[in-house]
DNA sequence: CGGGATCTTGAGCAGGTTCAAATGCTGTGG
DNA sequence: CCACAGCATTTGAACCTGCTCAAGATCCCG
């Protein structure tokens, strides 16, 4: 057994326990609002959005399955998980959504909803109504293009993991886990070795095909070996090269 | 042991040995040019398209990793699939495309293919070159919700493949296949319950996270319960009610 | 400070994989 | 038209990864 680590000190909270007011900068929604060839957003556009926020609690839904469609969302700060449900109660996670990624997408064209989002701690969203982002959408060629982008992403996303789910192993499962956290941390400007990861293990594991205590497992032979070190949902990546190695892309 | 049961006689070939001429009404084309309120499809973008027909042999790649992306794909008669690579090599199926159905359209968006396509039999396909896509999308409101409408779907289509990838066992696999297959085949008029599969059981496995050998198991099982019977890549499902129950949505 | 939730660890089990080999199609060339 | 090569399918048997069940440790929140 390795000796008991120290508590990972003071860490710079990815989440952030409070929301800036208005830097919209670094929400999903900018990228869609942005012109194409790099331009800067379309203000009104932003503008109608940033207005429109709503604050959840730990567990609340963000949508249900069967629900009307009516809004997209855009994680202000905080975090949220979606998934899809057998008609006999098991549910599959499909992805974790941190601050400055959007949701919702994936059900545009559909009438009602055939997956449900939670939020896994205490949320800030934008919501934007669909009649606002047809709008917008109608007007401008470039939301038109973002949309198409970031559902062709989600597309992109969906078949790494189902990549992951038929073909890899319990390691290559978690070490492509956090890497993917990593990266979407840095992308942000925040931490790619230090984060804290809003969701149980037993959302993970579920996420990931796997049974609770084989991620606890996993993440402590991790720990042994040298790659990582965690206390509770607090991970710090010491071997970014090796993990990703072990991920196996 | 069950004595062994007659070959099933002559089938309705559901994928056709010719193609009839231009009968687009069963293409997905046909969707894609439809109007939104159900009313007639556009006829001069069905055109252009049904004009732009290819001829692929078993085994031809429509397009591959890393290409650029220059057309989306319709299915006249045949099959294909389309999986995933890890970068050392392993394959995930990530769908199987029948006759009528489009493919390519998820990677609309990208520059390049994140993913491959391949010809199961000899296949004619309809090759809409994204020019034309996306000059009559800029046209017609409905080709554009259209649009959407299809990347929305194949993004539910995978959630589903990703529940059956983490949440089921053999069996439930297996079924969900099989009445997947019905399903698509009967929308496009062809028998539910008698149908060829043109791809190997080593695909199907693929596709469903599990090994050639366990899916023939679980089909021999299948068969000695009376679910359904098999000639080589013939089926014929017995008991869809029971099929059902055994997939468990 | 107490109680419920979450996380961790252990031990035994099982579903599905792997390896190996037999059987049976299919289509190709003589 | 037949034989043969090569591939796909099927079946058997041993094995192994990850699961289940159970219990203890730790944390967090009121």
């Amino acid at each position: 057994m390795m000796p008991k680590r120290p508590v990972v000190a003071r860490v710079a909270e990815n989440a952030g326990e409070v929301c800036s007011p208005i830097t919209c900068r670094d929400c999903g929604i900018y990228g869609l609002c942005r012109e194409v060839n790099g331009g800067e957003a379309d203000l009104r556009l932003l503008e109608t959005i940033v207005r429109n926020r709503k604050l959840f609690k730990r567990g609340e839904l963000l949508y249900r399955v069967g629900e009307p469609v009516r809004a997209i969302y855009a994680i202000r700060c905080g975090s949220a998980k979606s998934y899809v449900l057998t008609n006999d109660g098991r549910m599959q996670v499909t992805g974790f959504h941190v601050t400055g990624e959007l949701l919702g997408l994936g059900a545009l064209a559909s009438d009602h909803y055939t997956s449900e989002a939670r939020v896994l701690e205490t949320t800030m969203v934008c919501e934007v109504p669909l009649e606002v982002l047809e709008a917008y959408s109608e007007e401008l060629p470039s939301v038109r293009y973002q949309m198409l982008k970031i559902l062709s992403q989600e597309i992109i996303d969906n078949q790494d993991l189902m990549l992951l789910l038929g073909k890899k192993n319990a390691d290559e499962r978690l070490a492509t886990f956090l890497l993917s956290f990593s990266q979407r941390f840095q992308k942000r400007s925040y931490s790619p070795t230090l984060f804290n990861l809003s969701m149980s293990r037993s959302d993970i594991g579920n996420y990931l095909g796997m049974a609770e205590e084989t991620v606890c497992r996993v993440f402590t032979r991790f720990q042994e070996d040298g790659l990582l070190t965690t206390a509770r949902r607090q991970v710090q990546l010491l071997d970014l090269d090796r993990l990703r190695l072990i991920s196996r892309g």
